[in-house]
Parts: structure tokens; C-alpha cells; sequence
RNA sequence: UGUCUGAUGGUGUAAUGGUAGCACUUGUGAUUUUGGUUCAUACAGUCCAGGUUCGAAUCCUGGUCGGACAACCA
């Protein structure tokens, strides 16, 4: 951890750089997501990059919703986004939107016409498009490009109010037609919209382009370190140019972009997540599997696996593929600390222990967390019949198998050594009960002679354990890479049909109580948390990552 | 076949002209009342070719390969 804080990534190198030449005197950073959709682990990255920023430089992060787009854009995203940063562990200094500045933004781009550099164009966006060239070839001048600042201002405002339809008038700016950066050929700052903005309601019909906006807004909340992703690098010459011709005092804010976050078995893009839950794929924006921040809450992740996370993958400007399984041991590595220990069974055999007393119960001491002395112990009820998982038995083990098979005795976890004696099997052929002796000296899981046992396995009591719906959350693709498909393939081909099995379990009296939210490591299991869908009545378990497995390993290897 | 940008073990990420390090993964062993945890240990890397230099992952030249960009989206 200490190294890791002594490690500066590049962008810390720029911000130290910059303090350092007097460029800023402060550290102000933001994080201006779209409120179109949900975050995801991506923009999970981001967030502790900007939020980080400032913690280190003593500075500030606005939370800004960029909503320049009134069609895609909605309050419900607005909650959202809060609460997953909020979730995550950070406070922002100042919550704004982008649409509070639309009459700054509105002056501004007057400022620019009146400079000469903008014009309001009344080609279609077809047109834009065909004239603009490749970018071999320049782009061919509107018709408008030349026409007076004073026609353009009365144009202009004219949009503002409402004379023109959509789409037949824009405002562009008048920056280099042969510019090899498609970016420069005139841009649009302004479109017309008539549809009802979430926060201004009706007070605007056009509205400014992100490109305009975003510099700008960044300018007016004296943002000093811009931080975005790599695909706007390409905008950082429209974004300082901008700020350049409406001659805006110095200091300015400045762009530094960092590689996106791509993990393996999954996809990040927000138009494929939204497809994922329009299409019933997955079962909403939440669901375990998805990669957004509600969904990993839901599945079980902390905040702090989450920043554990960000801060292990690191930033840089390469091209990234991070392996899933980093962030499964992020969540590992975090709840191994925190989480109680609990025995269940999601795949119940049942044991007969022949020789136990019908109406006996032994009480037994459980160690509630052995990396925490603090967590404390609670008793655990034993009897004659109980469950355990059918794959801690095997008629016919093979070599290295430590488990219950006949005639070999394994220790029940803080309760008894147990000697397996028979076999029943239904008509089937199909094994349906185990039956065993106990060595009744051996209790707690220690033999007074001394012998030992290979074997350790869970269990619950048959008479006191409470039925649960477990669900078993597995990846959400098969493919490591699910957006590369062969020819003709799609990448929904890919998705995992086997990634939640559904399953009756049973678990220990202890977790009658537990509450949505609350995580538990099944011994020998894996991490498993309560779900939303809980009630009195029905216990669900979500099962957020296995416990590593070096016996299946094993068994798989061969 | 334009512009921008990047290239370090399997995956990420450091080293800023001076011993290529760290984490995850993988292998082996020890400990263990979780085949978990923990501990020890091992494997494994500078895209290529030239050049500068006592010395190059780092600087220069030329290649190769990857990514982004031509929405009235952000």
C-alpha cells in the first residue's frame, strides 16, 4: 500500500508538474457523466481517479451531470448516479449541471459569432455530413460559412426563440475545412431540439454540443485537470480552442486523457448493457451479473473491493485488458476480513448418524471469523440427521479425495468425527442418504487419542437449519473477449446460458435474522450475501465469488 | 493508403540514461478444525532493426503491430 501511494501514475506526474510551475495553485477535478444510463465498473475507475485526485492534492471534485441532450436524458439517472458514487465512498465538493450554464454558454457562443468564428449553417445534417470530406480529402465550405456575424446573431437568436424547426439550422464554428482532425471541419456547437429538458424544462430549444459545453462548463467551475478517456484526444484541439477564441483569462482548465477500463468476460458499453436489459437477458440494470456499480453492489461487492480494485489496475494510457479474476480477488481479499462464517449447504445430502440419540442437540462453539478475534463465536445445533454437500461424498473417490466416502472418517466442522458405514440408494441407483457413526469423544472436531482425519466438511443440523433460495452467479459471457465474434456471429452469442442456477440450500438458524445486504462466507463455499428479494418468510442468497479451489483444480487438471 | 496515440513476464503496472521491480495469475512446499487464509519459493518480460553513449526499457532514425477519430451522442 505504502509503495503503491509512492507510485505516481502519469497523471499525478502533469497535476505535481503543473502545481509545481505555478500553471494552478489548486487541484480541482470533476466527474461529468451523461445521466443517460447507469455507471459501471468503468466509470467506477474514473470516479476514484478524479475523487482520488483531489484527496491526494488536497483539492476539490465537482459532481457535474453533463445534460446537454435532452432526448436521452433523465432524472431517474440522475438518483442513480449519486447514490453509486456516494456508495462508493466519495463526497463531492459541488454538485452542478451543465444545463446551468446554458446562458453562459448561449453569451459565449455569441461572443464567437461576433468574433467571426461561428455561423449559423442551414444545411441538413446529411449534407454536413457528405460535405465534410474524408480526411484525405477536405471538406467542402457550407454556404453559409461566409455570411456576416450580424446575420448569423440575428439567425442565432432567432433559434433561441423558437422561430426555426429542428434540424434546420445549426451553429458552427469556423475553425480549418482541411484540417486532418475531422474535429476542426466546423464543428456544430448548437442544434435545435424542442423537447422538454429534465431540469430547464422548456426554456431552451437549442441546445450546445458536448464539445462546446464540456471545456466551457470546466472553465466556469474552475476545473484545473480534465480527466477523460482516450477517445477524446482527438477533441482536445476543439477543446482548447474554444477556450482560446472566446479568449477566456487563464488559467484554463486542461484535458488529460487515461486508457478505459476493459475487463475479460464482460462488456462495458452502455448501449450493450441497455440492450442486455431491454432484451430481457439479464433481469434489470442491477442484475448480479452486470458490471454496473448497482449490480455489484447487489452481487456482493464492497466499495472497498471496488477502489482495492481501481487502485491495483493503475492508469495509463495503453490499451487494457484486465483479467475479471482481479477483480473477484479484490472481493476475496475484502471479505476474507469481514465476513462471518457461516456453514450452509446448497447441494444437500442427507447424513443419518446411526449411533446419535434420536432426540439428542449437542450445542457446539463456532468461531464466527478466525482473521477477526473480535467477531466473536455462536453455538451451533447438532443432531441425529443432517445435511451435508452432496459433493463432500463419493461412493468411488478417487486418488487425493480428503472427503467422506465409505469407510473413511472426516471431521464435521466444530462438531464430531464421523465414519461413514452405508449407502441408501433410491430405485435409481441414485445415492439419497449417507448413514455414519460418531466417535462421541471426538466433540468440537478433536479426538482425545489424537488421531487425525484428512478431512474437514460443512454441515447443518437437518432439524434446525432454514431453507434458502441460493442463487449461483456465474460469468456472464464464455468468452474472455465477448465482443470478438467470428463472421455472421454476434456477440449475445457468447453469453453464457449456465450464468445463474437457482437452488434450494440449506443454512445454519444463525442467519435467520440477516438483513439484505449482509455478507457471509459460506465455509468451503465462497462469499454469498442476502438479496433484496429476501423476506421474512424466504431467505435469498446471492453467491458474489467461490473461495479459491485448489481441489477442483485439481479434478479439472487431471 | 490521413491525423492522433500507444507498445515492459500470461494480465496489469513501475523503473524519468546507471542492478528491469511490484501485484494478479500459474507451479512447488510449509502451516491449517475451511482443499480457504497465511507464509516461503519458483517460472516468466523491455515489439523489431540500426544509431548515440562507458552505459539505453528510457534518447535519435527507420520499420512492425495495436487502439481512437469522419453523430445535429457524450
Amino acid at each position: 500500500m505504502k509503495n503503491e501511494n509512492l507510485q505516481k501514475n502519469f497523471i499525478e506526474e502533469f497535476v505535481e508538474e503543473d502545481l509545481q510551475k505555478g500553471r494552478y495553485t489548486h487541484v480541482h477535478t470533476r466527474f461529468p457523466p451523461e445521466p443517460n444510463g447507469y455507471l459501471h465498473i468503468g466509470h467506477a475507475k474514473s470516479i476514484c481517479l478524479n475523487f482520488g485526485l483531489a484527496l491526494k492534492y488536497n483539492g476539490k471534485t465537482n459532481l457535474r451531470f453533463d445534460d446537454t441532450n435532452p432526448v436521452t436524458e433523465d432524472t431517474e439517472y440522475v438518483d442513480s448516479i449519486r447514490e453509486d458514487v456516494r456508495w462508493l465512498g466519495f463526497n463531492w465538493d459541488n454538485e452542478y449541471y451543465a444545463s446551468d450554464y446554458f446562458g453562459q454558454l448561449y453569451e459565449w457562443a455569441e461572443v464567437l459569432i461576433q468574433k467571426g468564428k461561428a455561423y449559423v449553417c442551414e444545411l441538413s445534417s446529411e449534407e454536413i455530413s457528405t460535405m465534410r470530406g474524408t480526411p484525405q480529402i477536405p471538406a467542402t465550405p457550407s454556404p453559409f460559412r461566409e455570411r456576416s456575424p450580424e446575420e448569423s446573431l440575428d439567425l442565432f437568436r432567432r433559434m433561441k426563440n423558437g422561430e426555426f424547426p429542428d434540424g434546420s439550422k445549426t451553429l458552427r464554428a469556423k475553425i480549418d475545412l482541411a484540417s486532418p482532425n475531422m474535429h476542426m471541419r466546423d464543428p456544430i456547437l448548437y442544434r435545435i431540439i424542442h423537447v422538454k429538458h429534465h431540469r430547464t424544462g422548456d426554456q431552451w430549444c437549442i441546445y450546445p454540443m458536448y464539445d462546446y459545453a464540456h471545456g466551457e462548463s470546466d472553465y466556469i467551475e474552475k476545473i484545473t485537470h480534465s480527466i477523460c478517456t482516450l477517445e477524446f484526444e482527438v477533441h482536445r484541439p476543439l477543446y482548447e480552442w474554444f477556450l482560446a477564441s472566446i479568449e477566456l483569462p487563464l488559467p484554463r482548465p486542461r484535458q488529460i486523457e487515461f486508457a478505459r477500463l476493459n475487463l475479460s468476460y464482460t462488456v462495458m458499453s452502455k448501449r450493450k448493457l441497455l440492450q442486455l436489459v431491454k432484451e430481457n437477458r439479464v433481469n434489470g440494470w442491477d442484475d448480479p451479473r452486470m458490471p454496473t456499480v448497482c449490480g455489484l453492489r447487489r452481487r456482493g461487492f464492497t466499495p472497498e473491493s471496488i477502489r482495492m480494485f481501481a487502485d491495483r489496475i493503475g492508469v495509463a494510457k495503453r490499451e487494457n485488458v484486465i483479467d475479471v479474476g482481479l477483480l473477484e480477488f479484490c472481493i476475496r481479499e475484502d471479505l476474507n476480513k469481514k465476513a462471518n462464517r457461516v456453514l450452509g449447504v446448497i447441494n444437500p445430502l442427507k447424513v443419518v448418524i446411526t449411533n446419535y440419540p434420536e432426540n439428542q442437540v449437542d450445542e457446539l462453539d463456532a468461531i464466527n471469523n478466525p482473521e477477526d478475534p473480535e467477531a466473536g463465536s455462536r453455538k451451533l445445533s447438532f443432531g441425529r440427521e443432517l445435511y451435508i454437500e452432496r459433493e463432500d461424498f463419493m461412493e468411488v473417490p478417487p486418488k487425493g479425495y480428503f472427503r467422506l466416502s465409505p469407510g473413511t472418517e472426516v471431521r464435521l466442522r466444530y462438531a464430531y468425527f464421523v465414519t461413514c458405514t452405508n449407502v441408501v440408494k433410491d430405485a435409481q441407483g441414485e445415492i439419497v442418504e449417507v448413514h455414519c457413526t460418531y466417535d462421541p469423544a471426538s466433540k468440537g472436531g478433536n479426538s482425545p487419542d489424537g488421531r487425525k482425519v484428512k478431512g474437514t466438511i460443512h454441515w447443518v443440523s437437518a432439524k434446525h437449519a432454514i431453507e434458502a433460495e441460493i442463487r449461483l452467479y456465474d460469468r456472464l459471457f464464455m468468452s474472455e473477449t465477448p465482443e470478438d465474434v467470428e463472421e455472421g456471429q454476434d456477440w449475445k452469442d457468447n453469453i453464457n446460458p449456465d450464468s445463474l442456477k437457482v437452488v434450494k440450500g440449506f443454512v445454519e438458524p444463525y442467519l435467520a435474522n440477516a438483513k439484505s445486504g449482509d455478507k457471509f462466507q459460506f465455509e468451503r463455499l465462497g462469499y454469498f450475501c442476502v438479496d433484496a428479494d429476501s423476506t421474512d418468510k424466504k431467505l435469498v442468497f446471492n453467491r458474489t465469488v467461490t473461495l479459491k479451489d485448489s481441489w477442483a483444480k485439481m479434478v479439472t487438471k487431471g
